[in-house]
DNA sequence: CTGAAAGCGCTTACAG
DNA sequence: CTGAAAGCGCTTACAG
């Protein structure tokens, strides 16, 4: 073994173990000088404390865990989105990212997760609620932070789109590019994220002064080919804008747009919502105007949550981020 | 703290705790009488062992790491898809599962992975090599194992999917369907894969005793985009059926068909591979025929390779894996 | 500002 | 088949 340990460390600096330790983690208390020797032994002896040790002794992990349905992660480019968006978070924090697939955790392992030590706080994608071993975890001693919002409970620390007003806004821009028939597709309404976007594109009539024709309202379940029959739809119903509920959507009712000559956004101007979608490369010519979800920011807000949560202070309730509209070629009518 | 330790099971059973350790563990050399009374108070109590301690004083983590581009993960499926097989296996595996976004890691970074004892190996996606830092974990000596294949080193544990015989397998398909002009969008020739596949195209125009018009032979990046535009070319130039390097290009080169009112697969026959974007959902109407990745198998052998290795086995070179095809709609032609 | 000592919860030879 | 003991590599009050 060449495994360097921090006896090794203090040893040759002549120092304590425990004025060693001080040193490699920045904790005061430490003349100057002799900080400077040990951490420059320290780093001469190329010394890496031993996470495992470390974790025992302190009772942190410094590794949070992200829980997310692999269907999200598979199916839907939000799912990989969040997921990296984490992942910078927790490197940004210092912290180990630990996966757990909603589907492949079985049921007693929920117990393995709370008190095996590995992590020390779990964020979760609220779409990974419903399962019942994931609503347990909310009410466990782990520390956790949604990203999303759980549709009843207003008690927990959670992340979130502010998704009314940002939806009101890109149905508000479809009125500016002068559609007068807007129809929308919204997510399953079931789900919360996708009644506020509704809510939002009722918002945006209502302050237009404008009804909303409800035969234009149609549901879908936030995948494509939903929003395919639901643009044909639509544009047998006359529309001129579509608001989707996602980008995947979205991407849905471009594709049902192009396959029957209909013209974007000429025709119909097509807002989506995420931003995982925009970008030439995903549906041909045109890019996508969408709300554009703020991972970054939502991932680091999480994580800095549960950190704080982590070392004892109180969860704070839900905290919601203002996305941004980015205007591409789907909507942007040349005047 | 209600935290239930080893000692606390051993002290109720009226055993050692090496004994209740040997119990926990399922190792041999403990009375059955004895083995049992232990498991049901270990039980009974809800012992969870805790992993940092287990972890120190084995020198094993029962945790491994993924190594994946971050924007593998985010724009193309193949990642995600990549990233949720190897969460199933490594939990069939009783491992936990942590990320290391390729970009994320900083450099020093690596020796922290290498030597903080939180993972016991590294499953390493192909697409990442380039890096200098993951270059580096390749001969460093923490266990590793490759998805995907080395451009040079043959050395290196890896498994692969087996890209030369299937991709040929789809270009005879196309045959059988009575394409008479067949052409291909291929993956950036820098990469194995991509040359590969393109082998295979190659060999079963030799096997059908065809020669290949190499104006039908274009490259792309294995995005949507380049795609788009290639099949257009190929389209104009008189193609009856395209051979896409993965899905994403796949649906880049139906998205153009569709847009120029090219019946799939009446006018153009298309079969992609990877078989991330199949299903309805994807693409419109039509079902991407695709050379379908055996993921799972993949992701086991990987995981089964890597604990090999882990456990002090020698490293087996590369492993192949044959991937199947899957008809769908967009290559099928009713005759 | 510094160090000696106990302890985190487990595993693992080594004796019996 | 079973147990006493040492040890994994760190942190953290507690004294000085």
């Amino acid at each position: 073994m060449d495994t360097i340990t921090l006896d090794d460390v203090a040893k040759l600096s002549g120092v304590s173990r425990s004025t060693a330790s001080r040193v490699i983690n920045d904790q005061p208390g430490v003349r100057p000088d002799v900080r400077e020797r040990v951490q420059r032994i320290a780093d001469h002896l190329g010394f890496r404390p031993n996470r495992a040790a470390k974790n025992l002794a302190s009772g942190r992990a410094s590794v949070i865990g992200l829980v997310i349905p692999s269907e999200e992660l598979r199916v839907d480019p939000y799912g990989a989105s969040i997921t990296h968006a984490v992942g910078r978070a927790a490197t940004r924090h210092d912290l180990g990212l630990m996966l757990h697939l909603a589907e492949e955790v079985p049921g007693r392992t929920v117990h393995h997760i709370l008190r095996d030590g590995l992590i020390d706080g779990l964020v979760i994608s609220s779409v990974a609620l419903g399962r019942p071993w994931v609503d347990e975890l909310l009410d466990s001693s782990l520390p956790t932070v949604l990203i999303g919002r759980h549709p009843r409970r207003t008690d927990l620390a959670s992340v979130d789109v502010e998704n009314v007003d940002s939806s009101a806004s890109a149905t508000a821009h479809l009125f500016d590019q002068g559609c007068e028939r807007v129809g929308t597709i919204t997510g399953p309404l079931g789900r919360v994220d996708a009644r506020q976007r509704l809510d939002g594109f009722r918002l945006a009539h209502e302050r237009a002064g404008r009804v909303v024709d409800e035969t234009l309202v149609v549901e879908g379940d936030f995948r494509r080919g939903s929003a395919v029959e639901a643009a044909r739809l639509l544009i047998g119903r006359g529309v001129d804008g579509i608001v989707a509920g996602n980008d995947e959507m979205a991407i849905g009712a471009m594709w049902a747009c192009t396959a029957l000559g209909v013209s974007i956004p000429g025709d119909v101007a097509i807002v989506g919502f995420d931003g995982t979608g925009s970008g030439l490369d995903t549906h041909g010519d045109v890019t996508l105007s969408s709300v554009v979800q703020p991972f970054d920011r939502l991932a680091d807000t999480a994580v800095s949550m549960l950190n704080a949560i982590v070392e004892g202070h109180q969860a704070t309730g839900p905290v919601s981020i203002p996305p941004d509209l980015v205007v591409g070629g789907s909507s942007l009518r040349r005047t």
